[in-house]
DNA sequence: CGTGTAGTGTAGCACTCGCTTCATGGAAGG
DNA sequence: CCTTCCATGAAGCGAGTGCTACACTACACG
C-alpha cells in the first residue's frame, strides 16, 4: 500500500503489465497484441491478461491510452515554441516523424487509424479519440489566419497519408515530404 | 478434355465468380473477403472458391486486379484532358473521390494499402502494385516542372490521408480536402 | 453397358481467437 | 493449526479461419 509496494497490489500490477505492453507495441507494432503472443512476450500468460484487464478490448484500449500519454509527453517540448504557418508546422511534424523516438508513436496511430477505416473495435472508438487530440494539438499550433483557416485535419492527412504509404511502401515518400511542406510554404507566402 | 481451349466451362465460372466478388467487395468493402462468408453472399460454398481459385490468396489478388482494371477504365475519361498543375490535378481527384462511382474504389485502395501497412498478406504484394499504378497514372496527368518538379508520391499521400481519415471519422474532412486544393493551387502560383 | 471425369455437397481437419472453468499453491489472518 | 482468499497454471470451450477428404451425381466416350 505504501509508494514503494505499488507494484505488489493489483492495480499496480495491471500498470506494470500495461506499461510493459506499450513499451511492446512501440517497437513491434499493433500486429502483437493477440492475447497469447502478447502473454508470452510480457512473461505471462492470456490467462492473467484477462484476469488484471477484463477482456482484450480494454487492454488495448488501455495500451493504447498509456501510449497517449506518452506522446503527449514528448510533445510538450515541440509546444514550447510560438505558433508557426501550416507549411512550416508540417515541415516540422514530418522531420519530427522521422524522429527515431517519435515514430514509433506516428506508425502506431497511424495502425490504429488504419483498423478504425476497416471498422474494427475497438480501434474505432480509440481512433476518434486520437484525431480528437491530433486536430486539438495543430490548433493550438497554428497562427490563426482569419482569412483562410488551416483546417488541423488538413495537416493531419497529410501526416497519416505519408505515413501509411511509407509503412506499405517503404521508400515511396521520400521526396514527397519535403515537396509538400516546401509547397505549403509557399502558399503561406500568398497572399490573398 | 480440351479445358485448354479459351472459353472452357471452368475459366468461364472462375471469371463468373471473380467478377461477381469484386462487385461484392465494391459494394461492402474487403471486410467481406472471408472463405464461407464471401462464399455464401456469392451463392456457392468455400468449397468451390478454392476449387476454381485455388487459394484464399489468388482469389484475393484476382478479385483486386479486376478491380483495378474496372477502375483504369473508369480513369481513362478523366486522362483525356491536358496535363494540369498539381493544385488542379487534386482538386480534380478529391472531386472524383467523392463520385459516388469513384468512391468505392477509393475506400478498397486505401483499405489494401492499409492492410499493406499492417503486413497483412497479399495485401502487401498488391499495394505495390496499386501504389506503382497510381504514381505512374498521376506521372502522366502533372505538368512537367523542371524547376520543383512534383513527386507523384505527394498528391498520393494526400488522396490517401483524406480517404482514410474520412473512412476513420466521417466527416473530419470535409473542409481539409478544399483548403488543400486550394493552398496547392496558391503555390502553383507561386514562381521561384 | 462400363469406365472415367468434372462439378459439388457434407463433413471434418488443424489451427487461432478471446475467454472460462477447475484446481492448486501459498500467503494472510484468526 | 486452520481457514480464507488472492494469484496462477492447465486445460478446455465455442466460434472462427483456410483448406481437404470423401462420396455422389451427371455426363462423355469406348
Amino acid at each position: 500500500m505504501s509508494d514503494d509496494s505499488a507494484t505488489s497490489d493489483r492495480a499496480g500490477r495491471r500498470d506494470v503489465l500495461a506499461e510493459a505492453a506499450a513499451e511492446l507495441v512501440l517497437r513491434e507494432g499493433l500486429g502483437t497484441m493477440g492475447l497469447r503472443g502478447l502473454a508470452r512476450r510480457l512473461g505471462t500468460s492470456d490467462r492473467m491478461l484477462i484476469y488484471y484487464f477484463g477482456s482484450k478490448d480494454t487492454l488495448v484500449t488501455g495500451v493504447l491510452a498509456r501510449i497517449g500519454e506518452k506522446l503527449s509527453v514528448l510533445l510538450q517540448a515541440y509546444s514550447a515554441g510560438p505558433p508557426v504557418s501550416p507549411g512550416a508546422f508540417l515541415s516540422q511534424v514530418l522531420m519530427l516523424g522521422r524522429d527515431p523516438v517519435v515514430m514509433p508513436f506516428m506508425r502506431v496511430w497511424t495502425d490504429v487509424i488504419a483498423r478504425a477505416a476497416a471498422g474494427e473495435a475497438p480501434y474505432d472508438m480509440v481512433a476518434k479519440k486520437v484525431v480528437a487530440d491530433w486536430t486539438a494539438w495543430i490548433g493550438t499550433r497554428l497562427i490563426p489566419d482569419p482569412d483562410r483557416p488551416c483546417p488541423p485535419a488538413a495537416l493531419l492527412s497529410i501526416v497519416e497519408g505519408v505515413t501509411l504509404l511509407e509503412m506499405a511502401c517503404p521508400g515511396s515518400t521520400t521526396e514527397a515530404g519535403p515537396w509538400l511542406a516546401e509547397a505549403l510554404m509557399r502558399a503561406d507566402g500568398r497572399v490573398g
